[in-house]
DNA sequence: GTCTATAAATCGATAGAC
DNA sequence: GTCTATCGATTTATAGAC
């Protein structure tokens, strides 16, 4: 049970990270400012250094939490008795759908590397888990049978020891040919959200809704949900 | 012909956006700072002003070179007269060659747009070139009767007007559903070098060259090349 | 076209009072 | 845990001499 004064830690905690989310929006990742931050919020620049002790221990709690709120959001929409391709589609739209909601912390978890910031280890496991639902998404259908043989063949050691066991989990059906399936269905996900969110669909695409279900439709076809 | 003079401030030119190339590796394209491309030239700040209006045109000059860079290699590799799986394969392996030499250009044109620069006109030209090489490659196999249809039909109307004659031209051969998937091509070709160039798959891919080559095959097999 | 000088800001981080 | 004050740096952009 948590002390008054701990809840009112985790309070201006939350305060700080909002207002840090709303700069984010503003000014991108590399310019973000703890000077800004405390700002906006009334307070000294020099209290918010008790709750984080530098910009970017601030930087990879929001890291962090967009990896969570994105992983989330996909096993949200993940229901495992659903047909494979239903799945597919309702991880892939939700991942969509989040970005959409959600530029700006999108560009800081996909886009450009933040210069001089190196993510420590901690956002790892948050950042696994869109690609492990995907991975459960092709793991179960390839364990049912119902994903076809890649056309070329096995190909053993392409993928880590630690990734086998997130893309897909074990199985006699389950070669890293699908695992590299998987990490390419992923990339392919990655890289339409990002070309639309990013501008480069600008004026070559008519309606992005319809184009998304077209190209995610598409796609698994060809990985053979 | 050129004056001497007008040749002295060409040269003058090249050497500022070589150091705000370097600058841009260092700290990254929101950060890109005039003065300090100055400092590292020996020049006075107010001397730049001479040649570059202000830090945003400095930055649109360096992203329609990027551009122009990028679209020239993807352009050079692609040998018409060779099979489409073969055209398609060199273009990819050009695109990541280029990116993986120029990681901090390639960021700067396909990773998170710059906050508060909203990039000219005058970008789209180069910025389209990648894609038309892809387009055509798709375009020439279409009107070769040599890609099958697309299980879904026709998607009349998802492609712009514009963008038509981009991707892969006209002809009876060639519909909407050809260019969806020439887009959705170039957007998981995008997405794979950049998952790759931003870390995303560290921990999880073993060797990246023989990935990448295994990625864009088992691509292309899905498009049907 | 290049220089010096300057205006009017910004920043991260720390010291020390309370 | 919040404040003031401070250090030592950064920036864009302009004015005006030469």
């Amino acid at each position: 049970m948590p002390t008054a004064r701990e809840r009112v830690r985790a309070e201006i905690t939350g305060e700080i990270t909002d207002a840090a989310r709303r700069q984010l929006a503003e000014v991108g990742a590399a310019a973000l400012s703890l000077r800004a931050v405390a700002r906006e919020l009334g307070m000294a620049s020099s209290a918010l250094y008790r709750y984080f002790p530098s910009r970017d221990d601030l930087l990879t709690r929001l890291i962090i939490d967009g990896y969570d709120a994105l992983g989330a959001a996909a096993e949200a929409a993940d229901d495992p008795t659903a047909a494979p391709l239903d799945r597919w589609l309702a991880v892939c739209r939700a991942v969509r759908a989040w970005a959409h909601a959600h530029p700006h912390e999108y560009a800081l978890l996909y886009g450009s590397p933040v210069p001089g910031y190196s993510a420590p280890q901690d956002t790892i496991p948050a950042a696994a888990r869109v690609g492990v639902v995907l991975g459960r998404v092709l793991g179960d259908a390839a364990r049912a049978g119902a994903l076809p043989d890649a056309a070329g063949g096995d190909a053993p050691g392409l993928v880590t020891e630690d990734a086998r066991a997130v893309l897909g989990g074990e199985h006699p059906a389950l070669d890293d040919a699908v695992r590299v399936r998987a990490l390419l269905a992923w990339s392919s996900v990655y890289g339409t959200v990002s070309f639309e969110l990013f501008g480069h669909l600008v004026g070559s695409v008519a309606d992005g809704d319809r184009y998304f279900d077209r190209a995610m439709t598409e796609l698994a076809r060809m990985i053979g949900l």
